[in-house]
DNA sequence: GTTAAATAAATAAACGTTCATTTATTTTTT
DNA sequence: AAAAAATAAATGAACGTTTATTTATTTAAC
């Protein structure tokens, strides 16, 4: 049997393409064809990748999600105190949300709409457990308060996203003093 | 029909399927004709309301914005002591999210994606001037911190888009203990 | 009877996807 | 080790469908 190897950068530069695409101009303004030209491959190889549209974009948020939880998760030690373990969890994602904000805009765009399917959605909540895991230690000793991981996700995490869109858009510049603020306050919120 | 004049019954039917067809299938799975369907309409007609797809979308987002703001602002007394205005506004808006559900997902599907036109998202951004007023003059009397209007909306308001989110998806139920907490959670992170 | 409102039907453009074919790589034969 | 055969990868062009929008026509108020 001939066996040859699908390049990964064609699925790599078709993954790229789509996120900068939907990301400027939205899903219903993303032809296939464009992200083929922007890959520089066939409108029809796309599909020796992906079998339709629909399964380009849900791996693509899959792909993406599991990224942004890898670096948030890289290098964090379950075992440290508390807050401290906090402290880094949430400074990775902060970092994340401003080097990778291409990035970070694709799963607010996802997050917020139906365009990728139910399935995925939930394969991308997943990866989230060691956060969960963290407050559920904090709850434990006291520490923070006894919220729902929604609640607390809500206050402590998600306002990075809020504030990525802000400066994507112009309206604020996220530097060192307003990130260290912005901890405090989702500090604040969550603990007891 | 007593008067045949273009009705403003036919514009709202129009405008209220346009929220539920791109709420439940996005921008891009919501073609005209679904649109004037469910308005019991013909597609034509849409063109007698509305000037284009753009157009529509557009003005659906700048009339749902108006009508959360002016909610939002409903009964409120600016000359009321900082934390008990913004109570009373936090509330508002809490009611909103949770009553007009589908209008707040609409919105946050608006401010997440590029469907509507930066014109018309300026346009909506006017109208929350009351709670940026009380934000100054709170830190004026050093009762919150002199963070940006941005970074205070983030970790006061928008979190409630999340949690609306998550309620709609059926991960949490919105009660009026979580409410309050979440209310909590709120406040400290910006008072001083 | 005139005019404005509403529509069904029509249309051109754009779309996702498939098809027929070519190109590139691997396997088999000699 | 070369040549031939087989197969996988890639493609441009084409398909059928759907789309937003326009048109020509009908309907209904005054």
């Amino acid at each position: 049997m001939a066996k040859l190897q699908k390049s990964i950068d064609k699925r790599n530069a078709l993954v790229k393409a789509t996120i900068d695409l939907v990301n400027n101009n939205g899903f219903h303004a993303t032809p296939m064809s464009k992200i083929a030209k922007m890959a520089n491959v066939s409108p029809a190889t796309i599909y020796l990748y992906f079998e339709n549209k629909q399964d380009l974009v849900n791996q693509t948020y899959i792909e993406v999600k599991s990224e942004y939880t890898k670096y948030a998760f890289n290098g964090y030690n379950a075992n440290a105190p508390i807050k401290e373990a906090f402290k880094y969890i949430w400074n990775r994602i902060a970092d994340f949300k401003l080097k990778q904000c291409d990035h970070a805009l694709f799963l607010a765009q996802c997050d917020n709409t139906p365009i990728i399917d139910e399935a995925s959605r939930q394969e991308g909540i997943k990866h989230l457990q060691p956060l969960l895991d963290l407050w559920a230690k904090g709850k434990a000793e006291g520490i923070i308060k006894p919220y729902s991981d929604y609640i607390l996700y809500a206050y402590a995490i998600n306002p990075l996203a809020f504030l990525m869109l802000s400066q994507k858009r112009g309206a604020i510049t996220l530097d060192d003093t307003l990130i260290k603020n912005a901890f405090e306050a989702a500090w604040n919120s969550i603990k007891k």
